[in-house]
DNA sequence: TTAAGACATCGATGTCCGTCGATGTCTCCG
DNA sequence: CGGAGACATCGACGGACATCGATGTCTTAA
């Protein structure tokens, strides 16, 4: 399933971007551009230990189970979160690369 | 139609988000998860003056005029993209202020 | 072994989105 | 006035997506 790369990025500013990195940078934003994703993301970066499990997740929305479960898979699959199994729960963390590699986008070559 | 009013955000890491700012700020993260609309703001913000002509921006797809429109559109309804009409030409700019508030989604409070 | 609980997966459904060709609107030029 | 060119809008179509209920898988406890 070849682990998506990262893509490291220009910033959106300065250079025009090329249409291939175009095409890597957007599929994590699009993981991204999404209410109930953005506050899985937020909710995990603010939790004890950059790390949460489903379990609270949950209890967070007015959601199906289902329905956080496969938010939680479209932003593993989108590399911005990382899945442990630890006995009968599983813990979510962010990846701080990915959204290094996010923020770089849009950081307009910051001066001095 | 209410311009959106480019939601102020906290960062993503740090404190955990409310729905409301997420909502909030989803739209604008949605209008650039396209790698379509990704290029036209990086040509946009790359070109000389900030700014840019629809004309030129045609050429540089492999899509319709209409298409092309299209993902303007969607852009200047998102609050990234500002609009002038010159004589017979539409000149599109970036809005530093929305990509702004964007950055300050994925700013990870950076250390000293 | 059996039961219960935590998550993932599946299949269905309604909605949204990207793209196109055709057509409309406006502006400049002759 | 009439035509040409630049851009927007419209209507349609195919694919993608968010959500759900039902069901499957795995782990721990009794």
């Amino acid at each position: 399933m070849s682990e998506p790369s990262l893509a490291c990025c220009t910033p959106l500013t300065g250079t025009p971007m090329s249409a291939e990195q175009a095409e890597q940078v957007a599929p994590l934003l699009k993981a991204l551009a999404d209410p109930v994703r953005l506050r899985l993301v937020s909710l995990i970066a603010a939790s004890a230990g950059g790390e949460a499990c489903v379990c609270d997740l949950n209890d967070a929305f007015d959601l199906t189970q289902a329905t956080i479960s496969h938010h939680l898979k479209v932003l593993h699959t989108a590399g911005l979160l990382d899945r442990e199994k630890r006995g009968v729960w599983v813990h979510y963390s962010v990846r701080p690369a990915a959204l290094d590699a996010v923020a770089t986008l849009f950081t307009t070559a910051v001066p001095a």
